[in-house]
DNA sequence: TCTGATACTTGACTCAGTCCAGAATCGGTG
DNA sequence: CACCGATTCTGGACTGAGTCAAGTATCAGA
C-alpha cells in the first residue's frame, strides 16, 4: 500500500528532495489544509503515518520552503503558516477574529508592489502583502464564529485593572 | 530634574494614559531609535532612568499601540517591533541580511492596498505591505554589515549534514 | 545486499511574550 | 500637604514556537 500516491512523490525528486514518507504526508496535509502551522500540520500527519516528530516536521518544512514546494507565511501575532500555492504573486487576506486566512490575487496586476516610491538604495526581491480585516462569519456573528480555533490574532489588549 | 520634558507628557494626558516615568522614557526611546525591538528599548529605558521591568515595557507598549501613539510591526522570523510614526499608511522594507529597517512611503499613493481585488466578504480595514531586500551596506560588504544585530531574519535554512 | 549520505527521534534549550500577586506610584480631593 | 482609590510596576513562574545536538533509522545508488 501506499505506492507512488501522487505526483508528490516525482515532485520532490525533481527538486532533488529525498523522498519520505514524512515529507509526502506533509505535503499533501499542506494541500489538503493550506495555512495551517507547523503543529496542525504535524497532527494531519499523525493522523496517516501514526506519528512524526516535531523536529522532523520543521525540518521537512523548511527544506520544502527552500526547495520552493512550498510557502511560508508569517501572519503578525500568529505561528507560521504553510501552503502549497507557490510560484505566483498573491497575498494574504486574515481575519483578525478567527485567524481565517484565505488567498487574495494581486490588486494592481501580477508583481504590484515590488516598485517601492523611494527603495533606499536596497535591492528589493519581495512584497509581501497582508489585508487584515472581519470574515464574514465574525461580521455576523462575532460570538460564537471560530472556525480556526488557531492563533485568533486580536489586537494585544493591555491588561486592564487584571487583579480584581 | 527631568521635568515635563517633551510633548510627550502632554501627548500622554491628551490620550487619557497615565503619565509614568517608564511610559515617557519608552515613548522617547522609541522615537529615538524607530522599528526597535521590546527588549532593546527597555536596554534604551534602563539606560536613562536605571531600571524598568521586562512587563512594564511590554504592558506599556501595549497601551501606547492601543491608543494610537504607537505603531507595532511584527517583521517575519523577528520579535515585534516598535515606531512613533503613527497616522500615515506607510509601508517597511527590511533587509534580509541585517534585519534594517526603513519606511517607506505608499508607493501607490495614500490609501493603496486597502482595495484587494475580491475581498471574499471580509471587511477590511489594514493593509500590511513589507518590502523585503537588501540594503546598501550589505549588498556591497556582504560579510561585516551587521548595523543592526538584533534577529537578522535570513530564510531559515535547514541544516543540511549536521552531524559532521 | 551494502554502504555512505541523508533524515528522523528524543530531549534539552532559547527567546518572545504572558499571567499573577503583591508592592509602589499617580493624581484628584479635602 | 496628606489621604486614598485606581492604575501601574516588579519579580517570578509559565507558555508556545522554534532551534540545537547526538544518536538511530532510512533512503538510494553501486
Amino acid at each position: 500500500m501506499t505506492n507512488s500516491t501522487d505526483g508528490a512523490h516525482q515532485l520532490l525528486r525533481q527538486h532533488g528532495v529525498q523522498v519520505t514518507a514524512q515529507r509526502l504526508a506533509i505535503m499533501r496535509a499542506v494541500s489538503s489544509r493550506p495555512h495551517s502551522t507547523a503543529d496542525e500540520l504535524a497532527d494531519d500527519v499523525r493522523r496517516v503515518i501514526g506519528s512524526i516528530s516535531r523536529q522532523a516536521v520543521y525540518d521537512s518544512l523548511g527544506v520544502l520552503v527552500d526547495k520552493s514546494l512550498l510557502r511560508r507565511i508569517q501572519p503578525a501575532g500568529s505561528a507560521a503558516r504553510y501552503e502549497s500555492r507557490v510560484g505566483d504573486n498573491h497575498h494574504h487576506l486574515i481575519c483578525r477574529t478567527c485567524g481565517t486566512t484565505v488567498d487574495i490575487d494581486c490588486a494592481v496586476g501580477s508583481v504590484p508592489c515590488l516598485t517601492a516610491d523611494d527603495d533606499h538604495g536596497f535591492a528589493i526581491d519581495e512584497a509581501e502583502v497582508v489585508y487584515w480585516g472581519y470574515c464574514p462569519a465574525c461580521r455576523t456573528d462575532p460570538e460564537s464564529a471560530t472556525p480556526d480555533p488557531s492563533t485568533p490574532v486580536t489586537s494585544t489588549q493591555a491588561r486592564s485593572s487584571n487583579h480584581e
